[in-house]
DNA sequence: CTCGAGTCGGGTAATTGGGGTC
DNA sequence: CTTGTCCCAATTACCCGACTCG
């Protein structure tokens, strides 16, 4: 954590029922009944709650998240980290071995969908 | 596989308090008491302060759409890729957004050198 | 030793989930 | 069939000051 970002949270790859409900402009009871009917795929959290998908939430709003990705691409960072810190390939590796059975070609591949 | 590692087969793999509250959006304070719950098992220092094991994380972060697969709405993507869930996904975008700026080709670069 | 950021610890409002009903 | 609303119990978020980490 070196850098930090002051008033500006970062998009988030998970968002909260109330954000979904406001982006869609229901109840949030409603949101809560697409889950459970399957219409979303989010993420329980042990006690229940539910964070949904981003990606998901963009996709069913017709707005798409690539714009974001390519903007944050495009754009040139004012502070380029080199080698990404030690911190950073830890905790790639990890998730790499965790979710792709250390398969990191296919870590890459998924990376690369999600840029379109 | 490729960096002098001579005592440590593999990294700790340990996230702070705030690492894991971003991996589910929610407060750092969550997480701590889900630690005080025995919803989570982590390390704790002898000063109090705890530390995460990333297994346990990343296990608790798949839970929950394993059973959505099968009844949900899916016949708009027949498309799956075997080992790369949305989940997965999801969280290698996390870390891309937390530990790599935004950066996914900073990302792919440092799986790259991992990879040699 | 100083300093910023992070993390304790609690206490209190706000949100959430589930069932049931309209 | 879907949505919005009311209830209650559980969970989470934000407030503070004090301590620890790097």
């Amino acid at each position: 954590m070196s850098k930090k970002q002051p008033e500006e949270p970062q998009q988030p790859s998970l968002y909260t029922p109330a954000e979904v409900a406001n982006f869609f402009r229901v109840d949030p009871k409603t949101v809560t009944r697409w889950a459970r009917t399957g219409t979303l795929n989010p993420v329980t959290l042990p006690s229940g709650h539910r964070r949904y998908h981003a990606a998901e939430i963009h996709r069913l709003l017709q707005l798409g998240d690539a714009s974001a990705n390519a903007n944050a691409a495009a754009e040139h960072r004012p502070e380029p980290e080199p080698g990404a810190g030690p911190r950073a390939r830890a905790v790639l590796h990890s998730v790499i071995r965790d979710y792709f059975g250390g398969d990191a070609a296919a870590a890459i591949r998924a990376i690369r969908t999600e840029l379109n």
